[in-house]
RNA sequence: CGGGGCGUAGUAUACCGGUAGUACGCUUGCUUUGGGAGCAAGAAGACCGAGUCCAAUUCUCGGCGCCCCGACCA
């Protein structure tokens, strides 16, 4: 994409009402747009990073046999009441509003119960088990304060998976699956080392919950790590009891400050019960579904990615997420060649053109700036969108054929010639 | 929800009970081009409502919004 078309412009100054770092960045940068108080636009550079992660995401989800559906915002009230989650007094944060038609709705905030009830059509036999459904939607929370930037919004986009087993044994097999599909998107996304699987409480549904924790002073949760075994445990449960009952010790535990990127439940029978969903098993026995789900933020994890690896130029993407693989920067400047060093600029720019042309014509995704500004304005505005690579076409470049390659982590320079720019 | 703070051009900010200033950005022109360029000219602003006052962007009250600390986060 040439720059010059792209509409969002970048600023030298954070927002003013902004503190945490991945909002200032992505604000600057022109990747989001705060419209209120936790509730943020995604703009083109921002989106295209929001859907790397996304497919990252999907790919592991269907790798372990996920199948993708998307269900509905709107929430039916009878439905949540059969399960005891529609009282405000039992959530706190629904968001409702009512129908004109009479009676009340509210905003999702989670999936369990209408997917639930969907299954409730479709799985009646043990041949119909398991299943493994997942959806990327738009969550509602109506949070008192939101916070974080795009890691603790009132609206936010969430990867929820949930899986219908037949029976503990079966259930725990797919657990352990979903578990290494996690890991998998942490180090496909670049925060594996920093990511934890953390032992946490399982609320109404189970004794323990596993969160995945990517440590980071930006993060709300405190947890405490064990860095030999990989695993910690979240400071709401971390008692004697548990730390003996997961097999670890006192001393070897470490205080870290973290944000929770995804996390996983047992429902056990908590759904399934109360919704009907019900199996005929080899015997004729009827028995409830075994339940679990499996909640992954998207848009928190991008938030997570700025805040371990922005440095103090701006963003800073892996690969895998970048918006584009390459940022083209051009010091020429299409023009009168009779006038003095016009000639040269114009060089420059039809060198870069071209060289954009062959780029985008070998599949590479390359953001082209063919701006006609100052050449510290594109190198400070090139630093701030945090594209892994950026090449530049200067002088040199015409006369050569050597182009400056400049890694953007970490800042090392590679002079290469132009066909290995493709490889 | 408890406590605190703040609302001034697109952005970041200053001052002031009497004509609202600066920087970036924007427009036009010329110059400039390897790290957010220079000169000149220009467009653009007081959250909403009520009150006090000769006069309110400024003081008071209410509303709305935003931020921070805490609480909350199935």
């Amino acid at each position: 994409m040439r720059q010059s078309q792209l509409f969002t412009k970048t600023r030298r100054e954070a927002p003013a009402d902004e503190v945490a770092k991945n909002a200032q960045l992505l604000v600057r940068a022109g990747y989001i747009h705060k419209e209120m108080a936790g509730v943020y636009s995604y703009l083109p550079l921002g989106l295209r990073t929001l859907n790397n992660i996304v497919k990252i995401i999907r790919e592991e989800m269907n790798a372990i046999g996920g199948q993708e559906l998307v269900m509905t915002a709107l929430q039916d009230k009878e439905l949540w009441s059969r399960t005891d989650r529609w009282d405000d007094e039992k959530v706190d944060n629904w968001f409702k509003t009512s129908f004109k038609s009479g009676g009340e709705t509210g905003l999702g905030i989670t999936h369990e119960e209408p997917l639930t009830r969907i299954m409730t059509e479709h799985i009646s036999s043990y041949r119909d088990l398991p299943v493994y459904a997942y959806q990327f939607q738009t969550k509602f929370r109506n949070e008192l304060r939101a916070k974080s930037g795009i890691m603790r919004g009132k609206e936010f986009l969430m990867k929820d998976l949930y899986s219908f087993s037949k029976d503990e044994a079966e259930h725990k097999a797919f657990y352990e699956k979903a578990r290494e599909a996690y890991v998998k998107i942490f180090n496909r996304v670049g925060l594996g080392d920093q990511t934890y699987v953390t032992f946490a409480s399982g609320g109404i549904f189970s004794e323990f919950s596993e969160e995945f924790q990517t440590v980071s002073d930006a993060g709300e949760d405190t947890i405490y790590v064990d860095e030999s075994k990989k695993i910690a445990i979240n400071k709401e449960i971390c008692t004697d009891e548990v730390i003996a009952k997961l097999g670890l010790k006192r001393e070897k535990l470490i205080e870290k400050k973290a944000i929770e990127v995804g996390n996983i439940f047992n429902l056990g029978t908590r759904f399934s019960e109360p919704l009907g969903l019900s199996y005929t098993d080899e015997t004729g026995v009827h028995k409830p579904v075994v339940m679990g789900s499996y909640g992954l933020g998207p848009t928190r994890l991008m938030g997570t990615i700025v805040e371990l690896m922005a440095d103090n130029k701006g963003l800073v993407w892996p690969e895998s997420v970048a918006p584009f693989s390459v940022h083209l920067v051009s010091l020429g400047k299409e023009g009168d060649p009779s006038r003095r060093g016009g000639a040269e600029a114009d060089e420059i720019s039809k060198t870069a053109d071209t060289l954009y042309d062959d780029l985008v014509k070998a599949g590479v995704e390359v953001l082209y700036d063919d701006r006609d500004n100052s050449v510290g304005q594109k190198f400070a505005e090139s630093d701030l969108l945090g594209i892994p690579k950026r090449i530049v076409v200067g002088k040199k470049s015409v006369e050569t054929g050597i182009f400056e390659v400049v890694d953007r982590a970490t800042g090392n320079v590679v002079e290469t010639p132009r066909a290995e720019l493709f490889a």
